[in-house]
DNA sequence: ACTAAAAATGCAACAGTGTTGCAAGTAAGT
DNA sequence: ACTTACTTGCAACACTGTTGCATTTTTAGT
C-alpha cells in the first residue's frame, strides 16, 4: 500500500509532510535519523516533522528505531497500530556505517520476551551491519 | 566497596564529583536522570558533570540505563569494564511514577541474547515497576 | 462546487542537552 | 615540595524537544 492509502487506512488526514515522510522511509533500507529527515524535507517547519513524526509514531505507522546522545532514527512499522507498538524485532547501530537497521529475531527469543510483564519492549544492538561485514 | 575504592580499583583518579556521582548512584534504589544528578550536584559545573559520566562509562563503572526524549539515566555498573560493558538485565521505566530500574532477566532469556552476533545489546521495556503495583 | 468545522502548519520562542577549546586548578608519583 | 598529566570551570555553539498562537489546509456535509 502506498503512503496516501496507508493514511486513509489509519484514518489520517493526507498531509504533503506525512506523505514525504512515509515515502522517504519506505524507500530507505535502514531508518532514517531526525536530522536526515529534517534535511531531507528542507521545505517543511522543523516543528512540523516533530509534530508529523510525533503523529505517525503515536498511531503505530513508525517507530522510533534507536536512540542515543540525542539522535533518534525512525522507521515504518509493519502490523502496528495506535493501540500497540510491537517490535518483534531488534535495532541494530552499526559500529561501521553509523546506519540503523531493523533485525528480525528468532521465534525463541520472541516467546521469550512475550512472558515478560511488560506493556512495551525495545532492544537494540551494536555490531557490524550486514553490509559492512558480510555474513 | 565504597566509592574511592571502585576508583582505585579502575585506576582513575579520586576527585570530588566522581565520589559525589558514584555515591549518589549507589544510594540510589533505581536510575538517576542526567537532571536529577545535575541539581544534586549543583555545585559542579554541568560540563564537568557530562565528562564526569562519559569518563565513568567509558571504563565501565556506569552505565545508561535509559534514554528517550532528551532523558538520560545512569546507574552503577556491577561487573563491567572498559572492555565491555555485560548487561545482562533490563531497563524498566514504569509508566506510573517515571522512575527507572535495573531488572534482572532469565538465564534462558540470557542465554538466547548471548547467541546473537551483537557487541553490545540492551532492552528497555515500559509497565509498571513494583513500588507501583507490588506483585 | 461551496462552506464551515476540525485539524495541521509555520513561526516565534524557550529550555535542556551534547559537545568542544582553552586556561587555570588539582591529583598522584618522585 | 616538584613536576607532569589529568581534571575542572567557563564560554560558546549547535541541535533537539516542546509549546502557544495566528494562519492555512483538509475533509465532511450541503
Ligand atoms: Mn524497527
Ligand atoms: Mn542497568
Ligand atoms: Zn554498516
Ligand atoms: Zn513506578
Amino acid at each position: 500500500m502506498n503512503s496516501e492509502g496507508t493514511l486513509r487506512h489509519f484514518n489520517l488526514r493526507k498531509t504533503k509532510i506525512r506523505i514525504a515522510v512515509l515515502d522517504a522511509l519506505a524507500q530507505s533500507v535502514g531508518a532514517l535519523s531526525y536530522a536526515v529527515l529534517q534535511e531531507r524535507l528542507i521545505e517543511f517547519d522543523r516543528t512540523t516533522l516533530y509534530r508529523t513524526l510525533l503523529t505517525l509514531s503515536d498511531h503505530g505507522l513508525i517507530h522510533k528505531a534507536y536512540e542515543e546522545n540525542g539522535e533518534s532514527y525512525y522507521a515504518r512499522c509493519f502490523g502496528c497500530s495506535d493501540q500497540a507498538h510491537n517490535h518483534e524485532h531488534l535495532h541494530l547501530k552499526c559500529s561501521s556505517c553509523g546506519g540503523v537497521e531493523c533485525i528480525e529475531i528468532s521465534e525463541q527469543l520472541k516467546r521469550n520476551l512475550a512472558q515478560l510483564p511488560f506493556q512495551e519492549i525495545n532492544i537494540s544492538a551494536k555490531g557490524s551491519c550486514s553490509t559492512c561485514e558480510p555474513v
